[in-house]
DNA sequence: GATAGGGTCTGTAGCAACTACAGGATCAAG
DNA sequence: CTTGATCCTGTAGTTGCTACAGACCCTATC
């Protein structure tokens, strides 16, 4: 399907960036971390880059939109790469994600209940005294006596 | 209240880091960036914590835990040693930090439902065929056509 | 008093994941 | 042919720590 039929194939940087939304000096960044290949060049030095391109940076942004670290999203480039992927296997890393986004939105629950909860207290006066500021000196949460 | 009665002052920084659960090493680090006060030192030029460095690493460490950004707790530790504080101050910069935890939960719950949405379709056979690379590798979500 | 082992001191480098700059080369339009 | 935009490289900055190296110091035991 994606060949380079309708995508023009001598693709500067900068056209790149504009195509998939990453910031210009990320695309270096992507390529010097090993995510992206090294393209070719033209005479003068300057990359070049096609539709294959486009299409790995796009499925780098997506994951990275999906919260996976750079470590993640090169295994999963890899596996992808070697041919040698399986549902399976791409389904318990998405899974294993999976629970550190549910870990870290409880984390962050936990942290708007407690917010919450002690700036409903507060005055809003001009006193200097502040249940969040009791809080934080005392670590003493929710406690009404 | 919290004069040096109970607490010994002349604790070592491991004493501090042991009180507080706050790692060995970060204590400098705050010393550096001004979190901290200088201690004053021993004739061999080591420092000598007391219990008003205790109380203040522990309000740094539990705005750490609700995860204030170094510079939102610097700007609530120079109000109070300015003694400058008002409830209603404080109140204004904890909404604003409760704005912000509330955005990134929900980021993550969106990635959440993409991602168990996404997974829920696989196979977790030995085919390469799968949702979850086919969201990434296109960006469709949730189309069943 | 000597020595062995810990703890402490400093400065610096490393982590994730970029982002931004400086200073030079090159390209494209007028 | 000049001007301005874009490209190149390498490197430093960001946030919030953490971890080392190599030098000092302190304490306990013999």
């Amino acid at each position: 399907m994606s060949d380079d039929h309708g995508i023009a194939s001598d693709l500067k940087r900068s056209d790149l960036a504009r195509l998939t939304g990453c910031n210009l000096e990320t695309i270096r960044y992507y390529e010097g971390v090993g995510l992206m290949p090294d393209p070719p060049r033209s005479p003068a030095g300057h990359r070049r880059y096609g539709a294959a391109h486009v299409e790995r940076l796009g499925f780098i942004m997506r994951a990275r939109e999906l919260g996976f670290t750079m470590e993640e999203i090169r295994g999963l480039l890899s596996m992808v790469d070697r041919g040698s992927h399986t549902c399976a296997e791409v389904e318990k890393r998405g899974r294993h994600h999976l629970d550190v986004v549910r870990a870290k939105i409880m984390d962050l629950q936990n942290i708007e209940a407690v917010l919450a909860e002690t700036i409903a207290k507060c005055s809003g006066s001009d006193s200097p005294e502040c249940p969040l500021l009791t809080v934080l000196s005392d670590g003493t949460v929710g406690e009404t006596d």
